[in-house]
DNA sequence: TCTGTGAGGTTAATCGTTTAAAAGATTATA
DNA sequence: TATAATCTTTTAAACGATTAACCTCACAGA
């Protein structure tokens, strides 16, 4: 049984389907009467306005195209819930297309080509759904100018940073490792080292700055061998350590800058016998499910996913309503979450 | 700029809008000069089909609605990849709503008509967004066949099941749980311990059902004492892995249902100053993260998360093809990781 | 009685496609 | 030469909503 139309509302009710219209839409004043009939009408065929007649008229589908690098990437996916909870509140549905880029993305700028030509075909095909806007979520900082060439549609970034005329929102990389300082100096720690990222990589750039930042306020300086860069993974979590815990004059406390390298570090510390956080302490970034169950629980910064779905869906619906407004650049703060490693 | 419609191209090529349909469609023969004069205004005014229009007048949107429970459980990340993926490929979109689900689901049963009022919210919402078919990404089996009833929707389950006359796509307990018996047998152990899950789970159950099966194929059989439930987190595994240890004649491996629970055992192991794998091996179930980073890493059983997504995919498509075939039940093995902690 | 006004409803065009059916043009057949 | 057959293209009616403009009627005021 094909899906009652407004048509058949407007029969069984006995009115035109403009007023069947109306009534749905409170787009005129109606005799209580007629609404009446009409609403009886509605329930009894069970009827749902058709959302894509709805959509070709009004040249509006109410419909946002959520384009991520890869869901299985862990602050994705919970940005996605963000974006999902806020826009559907909004009214607005979600359509997602994924363009399975997961695989590891540093070093392969010989495939730049290829990522830029799926990056493009997802961009043509939610054009293409009538999308009234895009929001892009990629883990790493992409240069999407030239994606923006012919896009009427508006665009906000998710996580990561578009160019100057972008609107964007994603958390706050030096204020946020600048914290972590703090905290540590709170704790008594003076000696502080960090196992760094790539050493060209974005992140890296930023966080060092902030704690250098926050050292300096603390008339404190970090000496270079304390600053050692890894790969973002375990084994380089855990190679760095070492070093570190051979020089000389060893820190009092590790942060890495992610919980993986924090994992890994923790693991060289323990088997060179040391006590966290007695003899050491460590913290990472990231707040990843593994912070959470090493041994000791892992003090790290939590990224603030959600929030940063939440405000890009809200930012992108700004966007639709007035589409000339300046673009807008939103950073927000991490939180540190206590626990036992330090 | 308003976008360049089929008039438009019409108009500049000299012929109707039906030609440039049938040029794009091919639904019809027309002379070279024709199809080569209507391809150059095409791409002259830049045109793309608007799929609102097309889809109106075809009674068919090529959506799919992906309703998960919530996109941050991390099966379900995997399978929604695996979904998009294949929904992509096969020329159809994915309208994805998030329930938001995520709080602790067992015990909750005052709440269970919460969770069917948004359930059926997001089912409405899908319907209305008129997707030419629903996969439901649940996590933990949920009837819904009380949602089935105004469904002229095909639906298709991932994951989870659904009720007898549903078509889903799961994985394989009973055999998993068997195979990974089997495999601790080949490695040499007999007395095998198990930490299942809540006493009254399905998979619980279904996994009990596998590894006596595969016990007593080996002529070997479980003692009662060896089968100790939790409640799926870390904390319950450390307590039963205690009162494991604590038997006068412990078990020489232990199966926990999941990797969490094994992590919470792995480290009563280590805390009662006992080597992994020298003096007792132990195992898990989901291949978590953290399986990979717990030390040792864990060897444990992988879900074909991917594999779900894409059969959900395939099987959607298939129904609404052909909407009157018999409901299919698909039921995907895993794989077992093999790590360092057996 | 006539005119003006407002309330309550309707008419019909429109959004951008697809697709039967019709029409026109060209070639083949008798 | 007339007719049939074929090939190419067009006409116009959908699909299911929204909405400006119009219509009708009742009543108020002069």
């Amino acid at each position: 049984m094909p899906m009652a139309t407004m048509r058949d509302v407007a029969e069984l009710a006995g009115v035109s389907t403009a007023t069947v219209s109306h009534v749905i839409n409170g787009s005129k004043k109606l005799s209580p009467e007629t609404t009446e009939r009409v609403l009886r009408a509605i329930s009894q065929v069970n009827y749902t306005p058709n959302t894509v007649a709805k959509s070709l008229r009004m040249g509006q589908t109410f419909t946002i195209g959520v384009l991520v690098e890869d869901i299985r990437g862990l602050p994705v996916a919970a940005i996605v819930s963000g974006i999902s909870e806020t826009l559907s509140k909004a009214g607005y549905k979600t359509i997602f297309h994924d363009l399975h880029l997961l695989e590891k993305l540093y070093n392969q700028y010989e495939q730049i080509g290829t990522y830029r030509e799926r990056i493009n075909e997802g961009v043509l095909l939610l054009k293409s759904s009538n999308v009234d806007g895009i929001i892009y979520v990629a883990m790493h900082d992409r240069h999407l100018d030239y994606l923006l060439d012919p896009m009427d549609t508006p665009l906000v970034y998710a996580y990561s940073h578009g160019t100057e005329n972008d609107t964007y929102v994603t958390y706050s990389n030096k204020d946020s490792a600048a914290d972590m300082i703090r905290y540590l100096l709170s704790k008594g720690h003076e000696r502080i080292a960090v196992i760094a990222g790539h050493p060209h990589s974005y992140p890296t750039g930023q966080r060092l700055l902030g704690i250098q930042m926050a050292m300096q306020q603390a008339a404190l300086t970090l000496p270079p061998e304390y600053i050692r860069y890894g790969d973002w993974e375990y084994e380089s979590g855990k190679t760095q350590t070492k070093a570190l815990l051979e020089l000389p004059s060893p820190p009092t406390a590790i942060f890495a800058m992610n919980d993986l390298m924090a994992a890994g570090s923790l693991s060289a510390i323990q088997t060179m016998g040391l006590q966290i956080p007695k003899d050491i302490a460590i913290v990472g970034f990231d707040n990843r499910e593994i912070a959470s169950y090493l041994q000791p629980p892992l003090t790290t910064v939590a990224l603030p996913t959600p929030a940063i779905g939440a405000k890009a869906a809200l930012h992108i619906i700004d966007m639709i309503s007035n589409p000339y407004a300046h673009p807008v650049r939103e950073i927000i703060p991490c939180s540190i979450i206590e626990r036992d490693s330090v």
